[in-house]
DNA sequence: GAGTTTGAAACT
DNA sequence: CAGTTTCAAACTC
């Protein structure tokens, strides 16, 4: 070994000088003069190549050692590979290897720095790092210490999105796991390609004493400049996934690292504020985190999903039943952390749940759920937010733009709501405060939510059947709710997850959105389609015989579509549409007029609409006069709200004039309102659940351009939610009286 | 808040 | 598939 080092120091100083001295008379007399020192390297040589692991030679020569590893891990992984291939380098047998190689090895040596510099050690460690390492990557096995991480690898490797900046993360944790003491020397060369993966590590750690040896001490040891790439790689990652690609968010979610940095990632953890969700997203469907901690990473990553795939049904959905919770206690900071606690428990319920099979549909149906629910999220992400506050309020906005972003996603109407409470929890200070005007919105809320994510009051159901709102919407039933003997619980998880395949064995579309649009007639041409008079439909419509669709016994009605083909009903009026396709005749009828009228009473001053029609008969040019303001009334009679809201945003989009002011604000993103025609345009009921399917309404209204205003919540049918939401926008649009321009 | 109406869900 | 019953929401008072 002795021996060894020497002529290793020379062949990393000059791969070129080693071939040569290899070639040299001398060289091989030295060699036979010391019958070790051919023998390790001929051993090594050939361990390596077995391995198919870039042996030291391998390296040198070629690409082809790279093997799996490095076609999993690009770039970075080169350099790792680099360091840790250097003791390799030292063997004399590797200096044996081609010049060609030794070239390619130099310039790896420059990237990796010192090789020369790694103990002497190293290259037994290393070799055995190097044979470690291809399993690694192959199968899940390995020692106890290194076990978690190798597992965090596979995983990572699955769902990688970005390979190098796994790599990175790859090769370190295997480095550590052979070489912890070499690691941490190494560090520096080492670098964490995201710093999602540096929390997902933290979070890890947490759960895992014996990798927090490991990978802890690397973490601490991790340069700032390994941070800031990190945090560099996060926003490249946001902008590559994210639809959501806003420079804002982004900015946002980097300082919110930093602060978490500053305050700590365990407390940013205990409170449930994850910047980052990359691995924990990838890593909570695994199922590898059971606690709190990791749960919340898996709630932050589920809201990362969101806002980076815009995976706002599913996102909402498993924060639905979280979110219920959390709203009730929302008032006392001290129940906060319950709350959290709480919504992690049943997160991590729903996170069962999405793993199950059969609940694509469950969550489908949540989506339609939890449109109305939308409201909620809302106020929900403040709470938690608050929760934030306590250590810091920097967190905030993150869930704001979270919030913001999913509810664009999937709701535009709602969105607009949640905008509003937002921007009241960061101004305020107070919201803190339990006498805060949030708390008070939120006493509000119970009314609301009551009846927007509507709460059961099951007596004989024991909300397992589609009888109860809530197990419909595939979500738990919460406080609010007045059932009894309530089974639809998370305690009663299995007995719920049991009742919904019993009922989806039944019918597979049980907990599917009710209300689908049409991917043709639906979207855009709503306004046309008047014509067509439910472009989004009821899926098995209605049967109406008394209420003449004009109720809300009326699902076609509740959901604010038009009745269709389907539909069975007698003496259909349908205002959004009747079953035989004459909707705007009705809406002139009798439907209209009672829209109108339900309109007045949700203070939506049907006047105003009426009067600006009457002055800007154009301003709905897409549908017809008479229809469109009966369709928009139509809206707001159930719910007194979503539709409405849609409708007065095409109003306003023509006029500002009359509706107002204050309305007129609410309404105020019309890049939400943009996107549910796309929605539209997905016909699969899942998708269009999980987009968060448009409601009827979104549909119908049309801007005054003639494009469709107004939101998504495809399934406002199933929801009562759209109703609370529209109110709370109601509700809410006076407290954005600046942003409408006064008049 | 109690009672009625209504239509979907569930059952046969 | 049709008829009946059960159920809970919607509605009315």
């Amino acid at each position: 070994m002795e021996m060894d080092t020497p002529e290793r120091t020379h062949v990393v100083s000059s791969s070129t000088a080693i071939s040569k001295v290899e070639e040299s008379p001398v060289f091989n007399f030295l060699n036979n003069l010391s019958p070790i020192k051919p023998a390790k390297p001929v051993h090594l040589t050939q361990t390596f190549s077995s391995l198919t692991f870039a042996s030291p030679p391998a390296i040198f020569t070629s690409p082809h050692i790279s093997s799996d590893r490095e076609s999993r891990f690009l770039g970075r992984c080169q350099t790792v590979n680099i360091s840790e291939q250097k003791s390799p380098s030292k063997n004399v047998d590797k200096s044996s290897t081609n010049e060609g190689d030794e070239s390619e090895l130099q310039d790896n040596l420059e990237k990796g720095k010192s090789i020369a510099s790694t103990p002497v050690e190293q290259p037994t460690g290393h070799t055995e790092f190097a044979n470690e390492v291809p399993h690694t990557f192959m199968y899940d096995f390995g020692s106890p210490d290194c076990g978690p991480i190798r597992k965090v690898g596979l995983r990572r490797c699955q769902n990688i999105d970005h390979p190098q900046q796994e790599d990175p993360k790859n090769n370190q944790t295997e480095q550590r796991c052979d070489w912890e003491s070499l690691v941490s020397d190494a560090a520096d060369l080492l670098i964490f390609s995201s710093p999602n993966d540096a929390e997902a590590f933290r979070g890890i750690i947490q759960k895992s004493p014996g990798l927090e040896r490991g990978l802890g001490t690397s973490l601490s040891n991790l340069p700032q400049n390994n941070i800031t790439d990190s945090q560099k790689m996060q926003h490249s990652f946001q902008l590559d996934s994210g639809e959501q690609a806003d420079a804002e968010v982004t900015l946002e979610s980097l300082e919110i690292k930093k602060a978490q940095e500053d305050l700590g990632c365990d407390d940013l953890a205990s409170m449930g504020i994850h910047p980052s969700g990359g691995l924990e997203d990838e890593a909570t469907p695994f199922g590898l985190f059971a606690d709190g901690k990791s749960l919340s990473n898996l709630q932050h990553g589920m809201r990362r999903r969101c806002l980076d795939f815009e995976m706002v049904g599913v996102h909402c959905r498993k924060k639905f039943p979280s979110i219920r919770s959390s709203s009730h206690s929302k008032d006392n900071n001290t129940s906060k952390n319950l709350q959290l606690k709480s919504l992690n428990n049943k997160r991590g319920g729903e996170s069962s749940r999405f793993i199950l099979p059969g609940i694509g549909l469950h969550l489908n149906s949540l989506a339609s759920g939890n449109s109305d629910c939308s409201a909620e999220m809302v106020e929900i992400f403040p709470s938690e937010s608050q929760a934030a506050l306590l250590t810091g309020q920097e967190l905030l906005p993150t869930h704001m733009i979270s919030t913001t972003s999913e509810k664009g996603a999937d709701e535009s109407g709602d969105i607009v709501v949640e905008d509003n409470s937002l921007a009241l929890v960061l101004v305020d200070p107070e919201e803190l405060n339990p006498d805060s005007p949030r708390k008070k919105r939120r006493k509000v809320e119970p009314g609301e939510e009551a009846e927007a994510c509507k709460r059961c009051n099951c007596k004989k159901s024991k909300c397992l059947k589609l009888y109860c709102e809530c197990f419909a919407a595939g979500v738990y039933c919460i406080e609010p709710c007045a059932c009894q003997d309530c089974f639809n619980k998370p305690i009663h998880e299995d007995t719920v997850l049991a009742t919904r395949k019993q009922i989806e064995s039944r019918n597979p579309l049980a907990f599917a959105p009710k209300v689908i649009r049409g991917s043709d007639s639906n979207t855009e041409n709503r306004d046309e389609s008047m014509k067509t008079p439910a472009s989004a439909r009821h899926k098995r419509g209605c049967n109406c015989k008394k209420s003449s669709c004009l109720k809300k016994y009326c699902e076609c009605y509740q959901g604010g579509v038009g009745c269709s083909i389907n539909c069975r009903c007698e003496g259909c009026k349908n205002a959004f549409g009747t079953k035989d396709g004459s909707v705007l005749l009705v809406a002139d009828s009798e439907a209209g007029e009672e829209l109108a009228e339900k309109h007045d009473v949700i203070s939506l001053k049907p006047e105003n609409l009426r009067a600006e029609e009457q002055a800007h008969p154009s301003v709905l040019p897409n549908t017809p006069s008479g229809l469109s303001r009966p369709t928009e009334q139509m809206a707001f009679p159930t719910s007194k709200c979503k539709p409405s809201q849609s409708s007065f945003l095409a109003k306003l989009g023509n006029s500002t004039e009359k509706i107002g002011k204050s309305k007129l604000i609410i309404l105020a993103p019309p890049t939400k309102f943009e996107k549910p025609p796309q929605q539209l345009e997905g016909e699969d009921e899942m998708p269009q659940v999980l987009r968060g399917t448009t409601s009827g309404m979104s549909q119908k209204t049309a801007s005054p351009n003639g494009k469709r205003v107004s939101p998504p919540h495809g399934e406002l049918s199933s929801t009562p939610s759209l109703r609370s939401g529209r109110r709370l926008i109601l509700q809410s649009i006076p407290s954005f009286p600046s942003l409408t321009p006064q008049h």
